[in-house]
DNA sequence: ACTACCCGCGAAACCGCTTTCACGAAGTCC
DNA sequence: GGACTTCGTGAAAGCGGTTTCGCGGGTAGT
């Protein structure tokens, strides 16, 4: 009734009549085993329906085969569709490569909690971080050689590989189609600017705005949070102290989205009076009507990224960087 | 340069002037070793710098700490923030227990894909299942033993603990409420008709309606399946074939707002002409203009609850099914 | 024909921690 | 006071793989 007592290389060994030393290449795929003895081991393996204990393996070899996925969750982004996406993205590249996904969701801002704790206690190849506000547990984590991949732009210069999406150069595509669309007064409302990406998409929205040979009045750049409520609280704001604002680039859909709405109820039409412009191609983007102009970044391929750049640190191979690409969606809202 | 060196168990033994075996009560918490001799080890464990290597724990004791989540994929439901949320709540319980969270994101169709050979490989304490489709694997890995959880109620009834939202209770009050605005002609979208959820959501609808003394009239559930394309399709076809319907209940909340911009589109008035009641009460619920009147289900309530019904039975207490209660939100939309 | 290699393979040590077992000391009972 | 428990502890045997080391036989070089 108990778990049924799975078989161990001895018994393997035995069956094919080889060394336990045997089993364990042919298992790795060590090719020096005569294709005879393999292909005997193969059978064993089949009929007994022998299945590699893991941790043994782990144990014996130094090698755990999980990658842990850390996410920071002070500011409880989880509930935020792109963190299960980029997971789902990690998730599955790895699993190809034989490797497993242990999650992490915790805050990490100290060195020395439990996260810090269980990535040094060697039961994790490496670690992929989602970084945010603070780059310390990562550059604490540093000298322990544990390989790592960072997804997002750190703060500081880390000679750490990551990936990360073009912020600046969607941000700069959102505000110059705001400019094509002949916009004379285009607000930004940004991110936590505690956050790389959020400055970068600010600093594509200065270079937009620069290129036009002007400076962006001090009001026009608000800060906000990536909430819904910042993104209807700036917009609020924005039309008392400058009324006649005509497009406003939000850096997420979410802001965009209550941004939208917040115009509408004042009495704005969007796009007409005010052109709107979205970050993320988020679900949210096609409800809200009209439906939202927006630049789309592949979640998934982000985290199918952060998973190859871990894949290839593991395998000794150099890596760069990899920034992917954003693309405008033109919708009704600009 | 490399990974320092870790201390291990005979080197604390040495220091603190006791056996190896000592050293594993002391940090294992074995009561009957002497205070004194307790407290040496525990100095040398802090002077040392020491930290457990958890897989040759593992290896030893036969649990590895590990639990893993499982999500069917088949959906690619991830990016639906649901799974992200109810994820992070599932992990913060597991981690307050010293137990660490595995994700896997894949099909789980087959009863010997990876997952499946994964969770037999005894790598794992336990497994939590976002059961969708199908029970097959569920069922099958029962034979083995594993502890195991499944979030949403099962198809068939199996003997496993699970956890679900009041997805019944939940429909009854929403399509109560729009009776109680004396909607007449109350309509449902449901969900994927092949989650026992959504059948749930189905049956707490047709009770209201039958505590009306009434049959709802058979155009008027409309089989959806949770998208956004879903909810505007239906809404769109409702229009046609029940011109007079002047309630909707929709089995999520992207629907809802699929079918509210349809409405609005086609001239309807929310809620005046049409009122429009949604589930989950996800981001989207307040964003929808007119803002959705919904049911919210506690998500991360709902992950802590899958998560501590397998602390307890690896704690071998007696596990019951937990539902999660759900409550009517009422805001704009009826 | 003789030494020098190379190749495939088994014996055995080892990875770091857990747990059983047995032993001596101390306490209990009549 | 002798026999019986109880208690704290260390020695040692695993857990199930991986990997080093060296051996025997075949090939190559001269």
């Amino acid at each position: 009734m108990g778990p049924a007592p799975r078989p161990t290389y001895s018994v393997i060994a035995k069956a094919a009549g080889v060394s336990e030393a045997t089993v364990s290449r042919v298992l790795n795929g060590d090719e020096s085993v005569h294709p005879d003895r393999a292909k005997r081991v193969h059978e064993a393996v089949d009929n007994l329906g022998y299945r590699k204990n893991r941790v043994a393996s782990a144990l014996a070899s130094g090698r755990s085969g999980l990658i842990a996925v850390v996410i920071d969750d002070d500011v409880s982004v989880f509930s935020d569709p792109f963190w299960g996406t980029v997971t789902s993205g990690v998730s599955r590249i790895l699993s190809e490569n034989g490797l497993h996904t242990v999650l992490m969701v915790s805050p990490v801002g100290s060195v020395d909690g439990g996260v810090a704790n269980y990535l040094k206690s060697g039961e994790v190849d490496g670690a992929i971080f989602f970084v945010l506000h603070s780059d310390a547990l990562v550059n604490n984590l540093k000298k322990s050689g544990l390989p790592m991949v960072i997804a997002g732009t750190p703060h500081s210069s880390l000679d750490i590989p990551f990936v990360d999406t073009d912020n600046f150069g969607g941000a700069y595509a959102a505000t110059k189609h705001l400019i094509n669309q002949s916009c004379k007064k285009i607000a930004i409302i940004t991110g936590d600017i505690g956050t790389t990406a959020a400055k970068q998409r600010l600093d594509g929205y200065l270079q937009a705005f620069r290129e036009t040979g002007g400076v962006p009045a001090k009001g026009l750049i608000c800060e906000g949070n990536y909430s819904l409520q910042s993104g209807m609280d700036h917009a609020r704001q924005l039309l008392e102290t400058h009324p006649d604002v005509d497009g406003i680039f939000a850096c997420n859909d979410l802001m965009a989205a209550g941004a939208v709405t917040v115009l509408q109820d004042l009495g704005r039409v969007v796009p007409d009076d005010v052109k709107v412009v979205g970050f993320d191609d988020a679900v949210i983007a096609q409800t809200t009507r009209p439906a939202l102009t927006t630049i789309r970044q592949d979640v998934v391929a982000l985290g199918e990224a952060a998973g190859s750049l871990m894949i290839a640190q593991l395998n000794g191979e150099d890596v760069k960087p990899i920034i992917t690409t954003t693309e405008l969606i033109i919708r009704a809202s600009a």
